[in-house]
DNA sequence: GCTCAACAACTAGCATGCCAGACGCTAGTC
DNA sequence: GACTAGCGTCTGGCATGCTAGTTGTTGAGC
């Protein structure tokens, strides 16, 4: 539905960059809060001060409610009525059920865009996959996350699925929190190179079901390792 | 993430049947305004009054604003700052995309579920389809619907997916808008019969690549059935 | 020492008033 | 007649104060 909404507002999505708009306060406060969370700053199940908040960043607490509202829908946060708003905690169980959800839909997407990328976007992810080889060579390991994440996302906005895109990223913001907060060691970098080409081959082909199997085969991986390492880390979950 | 939310408060899910707190003066109009969008009382495009509607429920701008800030969030609505809050317009490609999403996420969880599914909930399963039997027998057309909307949340609740199952209850809030303004004949009762038995059956026999198959074949007509009205109505959809 | 009820100190929810920005209309100009 | 500038009126965004509900504490009674 979805004609293309401001600068964010009443959403948590990126900005457009056609949207000249200036961001709202509840837009800052948004994206300030969303990155301590990510980032770890603000660690799971602690209590959200509204009020010093507001003094801190020098607004009302208007601006605050709104922003923490749109990350409670995010499930970033989590509001307890007449009692206080405080960051998610997170499950391990979690993990599965993002993984599951992430890897039927690039999947069915790889497929989708077997047919429909055109010239363009492939060639985008042809040098997409040059820099990672670059990255992976120089052992730029934040570098090539970054490429990582940029790959995917050609994908799916090269297929034109809007919603799809909204959907993953919400999932990849919830597993980028994990990620971090497990330190992720960039260990199957090569085999992940190997796997992105497997996938960008099947979609110069223009091979659906290619396409789909080698998307599937590399999150499959991708579980896997996100499950090792919060099985060698229980502790950061949360019952 | 997720601890569990209180009456709908900052999302749009529906109440746990546990939690017994009363609904916010924001919930109900939320629930009001979404009940009236996807009923077609409020027809796309059209502005939503902000102060005629709290005047008229005899309650302040504020808990309004809650409430189509999460719509907006939902994409039910869009917000044009400093301008006007208005019923979002349908997109013919919106269909294609929602049902590639429920397409594979649905495909996916049927083979999660085949593992994963309780005597109990195939047992449901199975009480499930004897109703739809006997509505399809009654010809009764809208309580087939509701037998069918639950036949496949049963499957998602089953495999204890929830982030998975909000996704899914949010796609289908916009298909369902749109079958209501299509207002889609019921000629596929039949077949839809025999399909949701045909995964039932992959379901029951714990056969996992059988299930995603018999799910995504039951999607795949589902999304013909609603193309082909889209494309006799094209009047009903915007650019 | 234990129980439980009353209270104090919080919170989110809500009401209300104001402000700034966007748009439509009109009047003035060419 | 067409165009543009400016003004009025609408909107959402925001500030602030109040209300009601939850929770932890404390102290009285046993």
């Amino acid at each position: 539905m979805t004609r293309q909404m401001r600068g964010g507002e009443a959403a948590g999505r990126p900005v457009q960059p056609s949207d000249t708009r200036r961001a709202s306060k509840a837009d800052q406060v948004y994206e300030n809060i969303k990155e301590a969370i990510l980032s770890g700053g603000l660690e799971p199940g602690v209590a959200i001060d509204k009020i010093a908040l507001s003094e801190r960043l020098g607004m009302s607490r208007f601006p605050i409610t709104t922003a923490i509202n749109r990350l409670a829908y995010e499930r970033l946060v989590v509001i307890e009525p007449q009692h206080g708003s405080f960051v998610a905690k997170i499950s391990a169980e979690d993990v599965r059920e993002l993984m599951l959800i992430r890897r039927s839909l690039e999947a069915e997407i790889a497929g989708d865009a077997a047919l429909r990328l055109g010239a363009e976007a492939l060639a985008e992810l042809e040098r997409s996959l040059r820099y990672q080889e670059a990255a992976a060579a120089a052992r730029d390991y934040a570098g090539f996350y970054a490429l990582d994440v940029e790959f995917h996302r050609l994908i799916i906005v090269g297929a034109q699925l809007r919603h799809a895109k909204e959907i993953l990223e919400g999932i990849r913001t919830h597993l980028e929190r994990i990620r971090r907060l497990l330190l992720t060691p960039p260990g199957r970098l090569p085999n992940t190179l190997a796997e992105h080409r497997s996938v960008a081959d099947a979609l110069r082909a223009r091979n659906p079901a290619a396409a789909r199997e080698a998307m599937r085969t590399h999150l499959i991986e991708t579980t896997v390792l996100f499950e090792t390492i919060a099985r060698e880390r229980p502790n950061l979950f949360s019952a």
